[in-house]
DNA sequence: GAGCTAATTGAAAAACATTTTCGATTAGCG
DNA sequence: CGCTAATCGAAAATGTTTTTCAATTAGCTC
């Protein structure tokens, strides 16, 4: 974070911090565990930080959610609860990724999967 | 569409149309294919499609698209140029959905994958 | 440790996106 | 043709995100 001439600030810590209690946190989620940190700062904080690849943006149907990008792993979006929960295990076979005659270099990948979780059922 | 009480207004028939001459349009785009239909009404007549599964909302990092859900396909978006493009064939494995030891009924599913198009590399 | 400077912050305002309200209009029925 | 519930549209309300700009501060230098 520092080698790009950022500085480390209380803020972005806070932010951080927040980040690394609970995977995809709305906004408000997030600021709801740094309320000493000003809300533009909070929405400063999460675009820098997504573009240098340090938290995820998502979109599961209700508004951005964000989480740290440490691990790559997926979701399964209860649609009755709106659970989310991750795995990790990728179902996809790379052998068909690219698809056949698609001239496209592939770098990441995102899944969600919805449907009813254990409890809904 | 008739079937749930609907009514089959021009405006609806409108916005369908604008849906059908391509995929994965923001608001605006879909707007501008039918300006005699008011925002509004675009707005409420964009739910109703998804909530009767016609069509798809999708976010793929910039606001709100939405395209015809007659057919399951999956996106590639160009990190460069911001192009997306449109694969059928699912790279997903079956055998590997749910996750093991997952207790969750899958319905669906939606995979974007990210990179460079061949314009751009 | 004090001083400097560019980066950062926060409050207010602006910009943008979406939803609600409510009176006027209309599709689809008999 | 007439009726009625569904729908529409314009304005206002609400919600979300970005911009502006003066004040503050992290991290460097000495």
């Amino acid at each position: 974070m520092r080698g790009g001439g950022y500085k480390a600030t209380p803020q972005r810590m806070a932010v951080l911090g927040a980040l690394a209690e609970e995977q995809h946190q709305s906004l408000e989620e997030i600021r709801g565990r740094c309320l000493e940190v000003g809300l533009v700062t909070v929405y400063r904080t999460l675009s820098l930080l997504v573009e240098l690849g340090i938290v995820r943006r998502l979109d599961l149907g209700d508004g951005a959610r964000y989480e740290l990008a440490e691990d790559h792993h997926h979701h399964m979006i209860c649609e009755s609860c709106g659970d989310i929960s991750e795995f990790e295990e990728c179902p996809l076979d790379p052998e068909r990724l690219p698809p056949e005659n698609a001239d496209f270099e592939v770098r990441s990948h995102s899944l969600e999967v919805y449907g009813r979780c254990g409890a809904c059922r």
